[in-house]
DNA sequence: ATGAAAGCGCTAACAG
DNA sequence: CTGTTAGCGCTTTCAT
């Protein structure tokens, strides 16, 4: 049995005031004599008193908790955005309930209604797919639950969202191999569901635009059609060597992030080939170990940390009631950071 | 204005029967005649109608929602480990609020007491220090709130545990650059507070006793006295670069995980020396990239998923009053996986 | 097979 | 400056 716990009736027992007065004295609000404060607020600690926060939510129906969703937990992406999320939340108390969806749009389903049975003050998801669930999230909107989407969003929803502009990235990394004189490049993309996500989709339209500004019409995706194997270096792998062993060639490789930009690397090595000489190869996120790996792989850098943070912001604004009619889409610029993987002769600058 | 949420009393109203009969329906409990049941399930999907967990809560006492608190939110180990805890509370339909102490006690002791206000089923903690909090941990207990210790543990606390056998992580991986002819093995252990987590204490234990066994008395620790630059790959570059610079040589590192083993190896590198020719070089952790790290990477893996899993098992024994005095010691295997950064001609058993 | 009523611990409107 | 009272939405005992 759990021992008994003080609450506020003890300390107003023990102290021989009332409730009110004790609430006042805890919470140092209205009129109250120092002396009986300080009375109280002695018994408190010496009973160990801790306030009890789900009677307080049950009262005031806020739960200073949000809820936030990803597709994994592992990946390296989610858990500095995470981060992000966490450097706001904290210091407005507010505790961080955390779920993720699996790329499984009925686990989606299923986590965000435990969260909202929770009651949570407020939702950040980011949408493991752009037409599922479309009429839980409408029931999320309906409800007032505030929702912010983040990484990927569902287009045909009006909710705020906070990303990487995926088009730029997708563009500044095909341009970059471009002007290192490459033609035929190859777009490495991700298993079925994840290759529907908007922000893949977008990294794929900036590909297409640097192309097209080039002169080439004709895209060369990898991936599509392939089953979908984990990890993703592995599934990288076998796309970029199914590719390899067809007798096809390309001269530069865009993966759609970095873990893929591994494995294919893998792949062109285990070919003969050598990178950036014959392959060039640029990622997509910038984990750190990017800067590791033979030759250091060049990459497109998104703002982690930053896009939790804003995705929390956003989500406060509408907990606190200011300006929540607004729908923003807001759009962090990404930056290409250029290692030998693209650049045979490149002087690494970074410091080490 | 948040729109009025259907609840029990709603129902109750709409169809014309008491609340009691509303919970029965909705729990499929007690003797209830199947066509109120009908009715009720009927309208209470058309109100839309969703349980309130906070008020659930406040009535049975029991949250379904335990608290894991990490020293930090970003790290490969750490994100597993929450994977495996995540594994076994989803199917239980427990939420799981994380927090981090970032390595400062102060923090620490915020957050866990922010986790007990929300009267969390249980904590899983990854205490940042061996020393401090005593008192509060100590009072977790009394609070007979479930705790359970995962990666490190206060020696003096009666607590479950749930971690890497780090002794022998690290014995196999020195008993390992032994066995490779090594001789002057360096140990790379990491700033000032990890420096004194258990963890860290018997991975270093472990390099002592497989040095004794080859009749090395000495221990040969870089890191101390440095000052403690983040990101670890950043410090170990610096611990090493400045060993080097002082003329002083080694034949081997063995660091206290991957990020400080990548810092060591490029130090080593700019240095000239080559690996694992002049140096062999193991880490700590297995991160997925340490096998894409040129050379890859020797290092000792983690059951990480397993020690999130096995802790939350433990959690919820106690939480559901089975073995609730039982304080058990769990320690798990850690696994050599060796590559090329310690031995030169090695094929790559992995598959890739 | 159904209902009435109490109570979890807090907050807040109102009274004195 | 302090107290009374009602109620948040649910669970559970006891009655009918």
């Amino acid at each position: 049995m759990r021992r008994h716990q003080a609450n506020m009736d003890t300390i107003a027992q023990q102290v021989g005031v009332s409730k009110t007065t004790v609430y006042r004295a805890l919470h140092n609000t209205g009129r109250i004599h120092p002396a009986t404060r300080q009375r109280i607020l002695e018994v408190a600690r010496s009973l160990g008193y801790r306030p009890n926060l789900v009677a307080r939510s049950l009262r005031t129906r806020r739960t200073a908790t949000i809820g936030v969703v990803t597709v994994g937990l592992t990946g390296w992406f989610y858990a500095h955005v995470l981060e992000g999320i966490d450097k706001v939340a904290y210091p407005k108390q507010h505790g961080v309930l955390i779920a993720h969806s699996d790329g499984y749009p009925e686990r989606e389903r299923s986590v965000i209604e435990m969260l909202i049975d929770k009651r949570v003050d407020g939702l950040i998801v980011a949408p493991c797919d752009p037409q599922e669930n479309l009429d839980l999230f409408q029931q999320v909107l309906e409800m007032q639950i505030p929702l912010v989407f983040i990484d990927r969003y569902i287009p045909s929803l009006p909710v705020s969202f906070v990303g990487t502009n995926n088009e730029e990235g997708g563009y500044i990394a095909t341009k970059h191999l471009l002007d290192m004189g490459r033609r035929r490049i190859a777009f490495v993309s991700t298993a079925s569901r994840e290759r529907r996500a908007t922000s893949v989709i977008q990294r794929f339209n900036g590909y297409r635009r640097a192309l097209r500004e080039a002169g080439i019409e004709e895209a060369l995706e990898l991936g599509p059609g392939m089953p979908d194997i984990l990890p993703e270096e592995r599934y990288a792998y076998d796309v970029v060597d199914q590719f390899l062993k067809n007798g096809s060639r390309f001269d530069a490789v865009f993966a759609v992030n970095d873990d893929l930009a591994y494995g294919a690397m893998r792949a062109i090595q285990a070919h003969g080939l050598r990178i950036p000489e014959d392959v060039a190869v640029v990622g997509f996120d910038n984990q750190d170990t990017s800067a590791y790996v033979s030759p250091p792989l060049t990459t497109v850098a998104q703002p982690m940390v930053e896009i939790g943070e804003q995705a929390a912001k956003l989500l406060f604004e509408r907990i606190e009631q200011r300006n929540s009619a607004l729908v923003r889409h807001i759009l962090l610029s990404p930056q290409l950071v250029v290692r030998e993987s693209s650049c045979a002769n490149h002087k690494n600058t970074q410091e080490v």
